[in-house]
RNA sequence: GGGCGGUUAGCUCAGUUGGUUAGAGCGUUCGGUUCACAUCCGAGAGGUCAUAGGUUCGAAUCCUAUACUGCCCA
């Protein structure tokens, strides 16, 4: 909203790791270029092309879109300012022991050849086989079978697991298995974690492939055999005839080979949950191995204090308990990523220190690329390979925008920000780090609000996809329908909380949208006149309806902003200007005189434009041009929100009467099929007040209901048909037409449907509790509710007295 | 297995702290070439608010259970 302030929308975009760097390379593969031909100077090179290609699409549709953000101010996580953060960020934790190098269980990816952090795993529901294989109990004492859905990992086993509550095993209590095909001697452990009702209740124990199992490992003392390699290859441990196959390849070799010795029991159908990697799909192997990690504990207990808080809210609200639930149950971050294109971890090894003592000795993490070794002084330094995550770059964004570690001005300005919007599937990736590491660096929290929005879906409520090939090109419908139709589609079905279902429909009616807002243009620069106006002066009883009502509009609007509830204010100005502006108040403009009204309109569509303009930027821009007075802002951009507060309710009341009157005769039209330009008479019979009412607004009640003359008689007219509301009766005759058996039919009905509520009301109001307990404006409404009806009813009567009674 | 949603008109969904004669858009039916708009105007039809209980003077709204459905986590 135009409101003044000073906002500063921050443009960028992220590096996008893993995810950028397979595109990059399966270019590069259809070439027949591997990426280790080239080296790593040279495909970060082909990255960087890459980048200044395409990394700015998503930021030109943002324009297209006519987002207003601050262009000057746009950032990259790997640009200058960003770059300089995240070493910053990654020594200062590392000097603070938070940062630590360690051999740990962690989530590989074979295909992109990298570690991913935990919440970089998705699971995946796919049906599978459990195979049966028997281990010979050591010393000819039978066999133990174990249940396995990846027998391959079995060159690794380093034991086999059974519950110690399961009665089925204690006669194995101290006995050693031989793991068939290695030959390999391994023991029996009793451990809790395992599920006496998986399987056979016997499970085998890779503590190198698996997280349950390394557990287990731990617990046991038991050895960890690594057979499988960050390439998905058998290893050399896996034995020489195994030694560089694949995964599968092994797993087919160990099911014949276990089969010839009849180990192999059965297989059974399974239907289980496969991780796989968030960016490629490809199943990962949990693996031990030597990586860089974050403690989260701290971290993420200042997350959880300040948005228990109440510093960080939620829209909705739901998503709290998702964050917390994440943040409660977190585990160290594995920062370091097997790939080239990203932030270098500022770590350093020197070769001779790491020679000369344990693992740990030789590392140096440093801001700049050290010179020598500060220990032993030599010159052999040698840069870690490895990049960091890209989400430990987006995690300072809020902070590092305004060039921190500086404390700069703009820092000190914007930081805290005040809104963050995101879908739900970043939130524990992106939003709850961000909140970390704000904390930890910048002081406070990054935000006060974060706004999740739904997901676009096609209007089936599939996820759009490629393959599906149900996506919609933002361009393509841009140009189209244009880019006011497509905000407008957006916004107005994005409630928040839900998936957006949107269709070529959803365009076409928003079009027409921009249609009507158009015309409606034409109407006001050929009937309205501009010129300056006070409100108080309204004294016509439309113009007192029109300005309460938008002036209730506007309040409802700014709620609506302050609850991040866009797709309500959008509903919101559309009802109100094509009903309420367009269907009534022009419609009623066009048979004015008056100069006040005239300018009134033009006014209250100026301000229209206004409230429309966050949502429709281009058409009220345009419009505003042309509607502007030589005193107005140049852009609407400059122009202050509108704020016109008014409140007429007799107004109000008065026009209810008078549209209940054009739209009863207006149906009576309808249902006897009287052409628009056969002229009818009505009828009235009414109150005094109501009687002014109708007189006053004679005007446009006679052309809006196709009616010459307005009749004030307690008369019913023979021949007609009729309507009743709280305050009238009206009569239209309408000669030879009228079915008085279905007229009968017709107000026998309406008056049976309205004792229906009386009878209820009635019942309501005599009882004792009711008026005990419930509040004395609910109990007025309902007297005044009931007195309508019954003064309705009474008029029903009597034209159902007056009507000719016909027996049968 | 644990947690969180959803179920309201043919379709997509609104419905704020319990009190409206349950609403909108699209679709549908009928009628319209009045000089903003047929990308339009007017009028109508269409809902036992998933099911079963409960709380209450009063439930689409709160509670419990069931069914179906979606998502997240393990």
């Amino acid at each position: 909203m135009l409101c003044g302030r000073n906002v500063m929308w921050v443009p960028g975009t992220d590096h996008g790791g893993i995810a950028t760097q397979t595109v990059v390379e399966k270019n590069l593969l259809s070439g027949g270029i591997k990426k280790c031909d080239l080296g790593r100077d040279e495909f970060l090179k082909r990255m960087e092309e890459w980048r200044m290609n395409y990394g700015g699409t998503i930021l030109e549709q943002l324009k297209e879109l006519g987002c207003a953000c601050d262009w000057k101010n746009t950032h990259f996580t790997m640009d200058e300012v960003c770059s300089r953060a995240v070493k910053e960020a990654f020594v200062r934790l590392y000097e603070e022991g938070k940062i630590y190098r360690g051999y740990r269980m962690i989530n590989f990816c074979v295909r992109c050849e990298t570690s991913l952090s935990d919440v970089e795993v998705e699971y995946r529901e796919e049906r599978g086989f459990l195979w049966y294989i028997k281990y010979p109990i050591e010393g000819g004492g039978g066999f133990v079978t174990v249940a396995t859905t990846r027998p391959e990992t079995m060159l690794g086993d380093t034991a086999v697991a059974v519950n110690p509550s399961d009665g089925r095993f204690s006669h194995l209590k101290g006995k050693e298995l031989i793991l068939p095909i290695v030959g390999r001697r391994i023991p029996v452990v009793f451990d809790e974690i395992v599920q006496p009702e998986f399987g056979t209740g016997a499970v085998k124990v890779t503590p190198a492939h698996d997280f349950n199992d390394f557990e287990i490992g731990q617990r046991h003392g038991l050895k960890s055999v690594k057979v499988i390699d960050e390439k998905g290859r058998m290893t050399a441990e896996a034995g020489d005839e195994f030694r560089g196959l694949t995964r599968d390849e092994a797993r087919r070799k160990i099911l014949e080979k276990l089969s010839e010795k009849r180990l192999l029991v059965k297989r059974e159908e399974l239907t289980h949950s496969v991780s796989t990697c968030y960016r490629c799909g490809e199943p990962i192997e949990p693996m031990l191995s030597l990586q860089w990690f974050l403690k989260m504990e701290e971290l993420a207990k200042s997350a959880i204090k300040a948005t228990q808080a109440g510093a960080i809210k939620f829209y909705p609200e739901r998503w709290r308990e998702s964050f917390l639930n994440f943040l409660n149950n977190i585990r160290d971050w594995c920062l370091s990523r097997q790939i080239w294109w990203g932030h270098r971890l500022p770590v350093y090894y020197c070769k001779k220190c790491a020679q000369n003592s344990d693992s740990a000795g030789g590392i140096i993490v440093s801001r700049e690329h050290p010179e020598k070794c500060p220990v032993c002084q030599s010159a052999e330094i040698e840069q870690d390979k490895d990049v960091l995550d890209t989400w430990f770059s987006s995690a300072l964004w809020p902070f590092e925008v305004f060039g921190w570690p500086e404390n700069t001005k703009e820092l000190k300005y914007f930081y805290p920000t005040s809104v963050l919007v995101t879908g739900h599937e970043i939130l524990h990736l992106w939003v709850a780090r961000m909140v970390m590491m704000g904390l930890k660096f910048a002081g406070d929290i990054p935000f006060h609000s974060v706004y999740i929005h739904g997901i676009v879906r096609d209007k089936h409520g599939k996820k759009m996809s490629k393959s599906l090939g149900n996506t919609v090109d933002p361009l393509e419908v841009t140009g189209k329908y244009g880019v006011d139709s497509l905000r407008f589609s957006i916004v107005r079905s994005a409630v928040a909380g839900h998936d957006l279902l949107i269709s070529e429909d959803d365009f076409i009616s928003s079009r027409n949208f921009m249609n009507k807002i158009w015309n409606a243009a034409n109407v006001v620069i050929n009937r309205a006149d501009a010129g300056d106006i006070d409100i108080k002066d309204a004294d016509d009883l439309s113009d007192k309806w029109i300005l309460t009502e938008f002036s209730d509009l506007l309040k409802e609007i700014r709620t609506c902003f302050e609850m991040y509830d866009a797709a309500k204010y959008s509903r919101l100005v559309y009802d109100f200007f094509w009903n309420k502006f367009c269907g009534w108040h022009l419609e009623i403009l066009k048979l004015k005189e008056n100069s006040f009204s005239k300018r009134l309109s033009y006014y209250l569509y100026k301000a229209l434009l206004l409230a429309l303009h966050p949502v429709i930027p281009f058409l009220t821009e345009e419009i505003y041009g042309c509607v502007r007075s030589a005193d107005d802002p140049e852009s609407i951009l400059l122009c202050r929100w509108p704020d016109i507060q008014y409140e007429s309710r007799p107004a109000c009341d008065e026009m209810t009467e008078v549209f209940a009157l054009i739209q009863g005769i207006r149906n009576i039209r309808s249902t006897f099929h009287v052409p628009s330009k056969t002229k009818v008479s009505s009828y009235v019979s009414t109150d005094e007040k109501t009687k002014e009412s109708v007189e006053k607004t004679e005007f446009f009640i006679k052309p809006l209901a196709s009616v010459d003359k307005i009749i004030f008689t307690e008369e019913r007219p023979p021949q007609s048909s009729n309507f009743a509301t709280p305050r009238l009766r009206c009569s239209v005759p309408l000669g030879g037409v009228i079915d008085i058996k279905a007229e009968v039919q017709k107000l026998a009905k309406e008056a049976e449907q309205i004792d229906s509520h009386i009878a209820k009301l009635e019942k309501l109001l005599s009882n004792g509790n009711f008026v005990g307990n419930a509040g004395e404006e609910v109990i007025q409404q309902k007297k005044a509710l009931l007195a309508d009806f019954s003064q309705k009813k009474k008029n029903i009567l009597f034209f159902l007295e007056s009507l000719p009674r016909r027996q049968k």
